[in-house]
DNA sequence: TTGTGTTTTATTGCCTCC
DNA sequence: GGAGGCAATAAAACACAA
């Protein structure tokens, strides 16, 4: 007993089961047995509540609450005989019958918490113990609760699955924008690229697109010399079918050895940064894909030994600085990263 | 028929409110 | 301090598969 509540309605021996066996009516059959069951199931057991059927408790002990089972057709005669046989059996637990708990569910859903007259009120026209009434609602908001619960997990659920989505839809977007905008920025470079040939006047920036120009007149030499050579070779080759094979090379001094052999460095610089099968060289002439950042180290990586020393010499010196000059750093206000992230530090130098 | 899981009814203990 | 609500739990009733 908790908190010195009385619990009224224990006790009695004996049962509606009982009376049902003995006596039952088709009314007490639909009350109890309908709805629960089927033709094909057996009727279940009356599942009155042992307290529910203390009529004396209820209402002073008049049994004036037989009312709810007369007005289903059981007589005066069956209520006095066995229901208080019925009503006092200790130990069982009885289920409501499914009108009591429609009853109360209507009851329920107008308002879930229960005022003292109501559940008296309710408990007098269902045969039930006020106590009882309140046990039902009680256990009915418990239930009430957890599927709220379980409706607010599923909402909860839903909304993170859609939140989720969201992110995941906005995060392959992200990634595409990424590509794209470095594509863009590749892009834009090139073209930016062009359009300093037509006016740029800050000085890291005309150092850049003297150092690109000069590069494209080194390579249009070098594929002048690449001709040249195979003209020469060409030359020779029929002057050999002509004449007697010569016994020594064609250049006997090693100053002219040294010639063929810078040609053949040269060439073979020239095959590998302008190879016209490269992807890095479309035109011949005046490629974008030269700038390609797949591989963009090379256009400021020109090896300077692979030209000779002459052609250095003639170059402007802040074309190929020494490299100990270039400070490959952040850049300065002045520099140049032609719309790439700085981090590109490729892009941006200072002298 | 029986074992097992679920649902329903009821109890207990604690708490808050008046 | 009594009444009543709530959470946790017990236990009976029920459903169902093997």
């Amino acid at each position: 007993m908790a908190g010195g509540r009385v619990y009224s309605g224990a006790g009695g021996s004996s049962t509606l089961r009982v009376l049902l066996q003995n006596k039952r009516t088709e009314p007490l059959d639909s009350l109890f047995f309908s709805g629960s069951c089927n033709s094909s199931s057996p009727p279940p057991s009356f599942l009155g509540s042992r307290s529910m059927m203390s009529f004396e408790d209820v209402h002073g002990g008049n049994g004036s609450n037989k009312s709810f089972f007369r007005s289903f057709g059981v007589g005066d005669d069956v209520l006095d005989d066995d229901l208080d046989e019925y009503f006092h059996q200790p130990g069982k637990k009885r289920r409501l019958t499914v009108e009591q708990v429609q009853f109360l569910e209507k009851s329920f859903e107008v308002e879930n918490k229960l005022e003292p007259d109501r559940k008296v009120q309710l408990a007098k026209d269902l045969g039930l113990q006020p106590r009882q009434v309140a046990i039902w609602f009680q256990n009915r908001r418990a239930r009430w609760k957890t599927k709220q619960m379980e409706k607010d997990y599923d909402v909860l659920q839903a909304s993170y699955n859609s939140l989720k989505a969201d992110y995941e839809s906005m995060r392959k977007e992200t990634d595409k924008l990424k590509t794209e905008d470095v594509n863009w920025m590749i892009n834009r470079s090139i073209s930016g690229l062009k359009d300093l040939k037509f006016g740029c006047e800050n000085p890291g920036c005309r150092r850049f697109l003297d150092h690109f120009n000069m590069v494209q007149v080194l390579s249009e030499k070098l594929l002048d010399r690449e001709k040249e050579k195979e003209n020469l070779e060409v030359s020779e080759n029929s002057n050999k079918l002509s004449q007697e094979p010569p016994e020594k090379p064609i250049a006997d001094s090693e100053g002219e050895v040294s010639k063929v052999s810078a040609v053949e460095d040269i060439s073979s610089v020239k095959s590998d940064i302008f190879d016209s099968d490269s992807p890095r060289f479309n035109d011949g002439v005046h490629s974008n894909s030269l700038l390609e950042p797949a591989d963009s180290s090379y256009v400021f990586e020109a090896d300077q030994s692979d030209l000779s020393q002459d052609e250095e010499d003639n170059l402007p010196s802040y074309i190929f600085p020494k490299l100990e000059d270039v400070h490959y750093s952040d850049p300065p206000a002045s520099s140049c990263n032609f719309g790439f992230p700085e981090d590109h530090a490729f892009w941006s130098w200072s002298y």
